[in-house]
DNA sequence: GTCTATACGGAGATAGAC
DNA sequence: GTCTATCTCCGTATAGAC
């Protein structure tokens, strides 16, 4: 556990994050993985022993920075409403991403759903973080009984519109949506 | 092309559409196919020559399915809104395979998006087919100038039920959200 | 048209030298 | 901790007998 392996540890979570991205899950090779990382295939291996592994770990290192940047959002907003409004926004500051690999929450666990296996559950706790986040802005909006039906649908959209973007690579698409979506956040 | 190919041809294409729905494309070799079809992988050739070619002939089926059942909704439904309803109702028939592999033309879509190709063009002449025929909807329900921002719309809330669907396996999500859908399309 | 056999490359994974 | 070499399995694809 010494600083070295700790930072090479890291690159190769952060090379396998965007690579799952990117071009997928089931696409990422171990090699495609090591390459970016700039290692050795053998000296890969003394850090994850499997697929499974770098999955699990970048699926935590996800949840983590889901979770902070949540937690400002918190901070910096100071109504339920605004931070609901912040929420939708990603949509427009991760523009250019999403209109070429849609969300990465939404397309990896699709992904994983078509293998059924213990992985699934681990990529489904990522929604539970934004899910459970939104319900409690609509319990403090006063939604107190439909909080999590409404959570869901806000969080149906989201990822909606992240399906279509990269279909049709459509910016303005992206545009209608936003103001679709904020219209119904306005009217609640 | 005697009726012998074309029954085995018509069998690998069922065969591959099903594989590609549950397992995913990536996922899907040819043996899988093959043995799927019940045809030994050298004849298999002999039908297709690459994994393109099979995707080609599912999309260009599934194309087909897709503009007759839209033209037979047109027909058994008198007006528009009946039919958008109709098209809503989708996600609750549907809903067993729903929950468990989300929508056939949106988990392909998204999956060919990762891999910049001309394969990702063919898929979207499948959402094409149901944007172009909501569109006419909406036009017909009065709605001229915004109607192919509601279409999009509606398609986006789909793929969002449909991508939820399989992360969370709860039918209880399903009914809420085609709940919240139809309040949307009555308030038009 | 249908099959068997086989070539070839890439993927996951391990052993062992340094 | 890091590397090279190697193993095995699987996937795509072809050749050629029947």
């Amino acid at each position: 556990m010494g600083s070295k392996g700790d930072a090479n540890r890291r690159r190769i979570v952060d090379a396998a994050d965007q690579l799952f991205y990117r071009q997928g899950y089931n696409r990422t090779s171990f090699s495609d993985i090591a390459q970016a990382a700039e290692l050795s295939r053998g000296n890969f291996y003394y850090y994850f022993k499997s697929k499974d592994e770098i999955l699990e770990a970048v699926i935590e290192r996800r949840r983590e920075q889901y979770a902070e940047m949540l937690a400002e959002w918190s901070e910096s907003e100071s109504t339920p409403r605004e931070r609901l409004r912040h929420f939708v926004r990603m949509l427009l500051d991760g523009r250019s991403e999403l209109l070429r690999y849609g969300c990465p929450t939404g397309s990896l666990t699709l992904e994983l759903a078509k293998i059924q296996s213990e992985q699934q559950d681990h990529a489904r706790v990522l929604f539970e973080v934004f899910r459970t986040w939104l319900r409690q802005q609509f319990i403090t909006l006063g939604h107190t009984q439909d909080a999590d039906e409404l959570a869901c649908h806000l969080l149906v959209m989201g990822q909606g519109v992240s399906l279509l973007a990269p279909v049709y690579a459509d910016p303005a698409l992206i545009d209608s949506e936003v103001t679709q979506i904020d219209a119904w956040l306005d009217a609640l």
